[in-house]
DNA sequence: CATGAATGAGCCTTCATTCAT
DNA sequence: AATGAATGAAGGCTCATTCAT
């Protein structure tokens, strides 16, 4: 929901922020134009029709997935490590999960959403690996690791039980203890 | 009594397998009426609304996640730790899963479902700590151990990473190896 | 709502009891089953269709009106003027002036139900004729009297303004008085 | 602003119209589009629901019983006597009485309706009451005389009897001199 | 361009009616 | 006869889309 420049990204940021709340299916032309306090005849001005609008978040997902978060760590620098673990961290920010579990529910039923969240589940794996390489010198333990890092990064939110006499926060603390040592 | 012809468990059983295929908001009355080869308004003698078949169609899901599973554990018999096992098994089918993406995600939006889920989620954890519970002697451990499987079932689906030289099945099982050793 | 004899009898007395509390349109077959406690099927086996029904509703109604006044008013015997007040007081009762402001407004919309109302009030300013004949030697001075009166019947319950220290009950007492003298 | 093609006001007077000839079940948006020549998803972006439209009608309705009829006897002028009997006049027009019969049998299953009907039929026994006050210095004869006079208006329409040797009007027409004299 | 109006398709729900049992 | 099931027509409401201004 970051602040549009023109009213164009505004469309988009209105539609991202329904979708990240409501699902695709609520990413309507009319509700979003009620939230911009504008008709929803003007929508026709920008996008072509709803389809278009769908596309183009999800062009903008993609790259602020992608290209921003390797921007931002490009100007910070830093060694390969550290690139690849500020990239983590800005990747699994908690704000941006919520449009990622849209995102990702979405792709289940819409295959030209699943080959978009391929290239940016691919990066983000990616990042884990350059992130956590000097760990672990077995590329296939390297890899069960990660794997099991990025299904708790996606799937503790998830996933409503309770944990007797603990937190969920301080079970995935420690399970990515485990998972990488002392983090 | 006249033959059922379209019996009311026909509708939920439709509508749960929409449910699974194109989330909630894709179960409609004339969808599933088409499906059934039926007119819609037959709907209305089974259900007040379909407010009514969600809501039925929730009751079933939990049914079929704790008692018919449970149902199922206690016929085969068995000491404790084979039940847990036979019932982790029995929850995380393949069949099962697509399902319960769809639960999971209708729970992010909807707090009725979410509280479902919460009984559900709670049982299941419950399983895998009885069936790991000789293990692990330490609960925080075995609580970890546990929320990292729960975690990679849930979620290992909804990752769309490739993983060079290796495929995901091959990572998933050496993930559950790392967790709790042979297996 | 008389006690039904038959279950035809059923339909035609709950037809009545809606059709007095809500109108013509609120006769519905639907909701006279369960209000009856039987399926609506079954209604087919005594009414060709809801038309049907509503036409008996009619007969039913403009029989209660004049053939059953007229009976009751034979067996209790007495002289004409005796019997056209009994007539009018049996006419006039507040239960039946629900029903009988519902198939006069029914009446304006459907020229059959008009044809039936019009025999039923030409009887009925018939009785007020000969119950109040004695009392004014000029019939058209007889005939404004009774049609003011019958406009009161009908219409004090109409009116829902109120009388400055008075009762509606008190006004229309005194509007009696006024046009037959004492009684 | 694009000119209103069907402004607001035409879905309101065909609904009244509708309302006076057919009841208020008969106000559908579906008819009232097919009368107005445009399609029923117009209606919504004039009205949130049915509902609103018919308070809006009630509303309006309102306002011509009363503001309208104060405003025009207002700018006629007149001493106090003179106006109440022009209200009077334009109260119980011809054209308006179809629509305040429809009005009054609403009244009677709906209280919010009555509560409008009961404002409205104050004003205008306030306005028979001072037409009438210098010819009776009894008030609660005129009182008496002025519910009979009301009671008349409404009801001779509503009255299907014949009168032999008579018509309908010059019964009336007697009874308003008999109520009030000379008239 | 942006807006107000309108369209048309789609979905929910009600209800009279039919029909096999 | 009565019932449960189903049909089909109607009507309420939503929403993407078009279009004249």
């Amino acid at each position: 929901m970051a602040r549009a420049r023109t009213p164009r990204a505004a469309w988009i940021d209105a539609g991202l922020s329904v979708l990240a709340a409501r699902g695709p299916d609520a990413v309507r032309v009319e509700a979003l134009a009620a939230q911009l306090g504008v008709t929803k005849g003007g929508f026709y001005g920008y996008f072509d029709d709803r389809r278009a609008l769908l596309e183009e978040m999800l062009d903008t997902w993609e790259r602020r997935c992608i290209d921003e978060v390797l921007d931002r760590v490009e100007q910070e620098g830093g060694d390969a490590r550290t690139r690849a673990r500020r990239a983590g961290e800005l990747t699994f920010t908690p704000e941006l999960l919520t449009l990622d579990l849209a995102v990702r529910e979405w792709a289940r039923r819409d295959e030209g959403v699943a080959e978009r969240l391929r290239r940016v589940d691919d990066q983000r794996l990616g990042f884990l690996r350059t992130q956590f390489a000097d760990r672990f010198t077995d590329p296939v333990e390297l890899e069960t690791r990660c794997l099991l890092a990025f299904c708790t990064a996606i799937a503790s939110d998830l996933i409503l039980a309770g944990h007797p006499g603990q937190t969920r926060e301080e079970v995935v603390d420690r399970a990515e203890a485990l998972l990488f040592g002392g983090s």
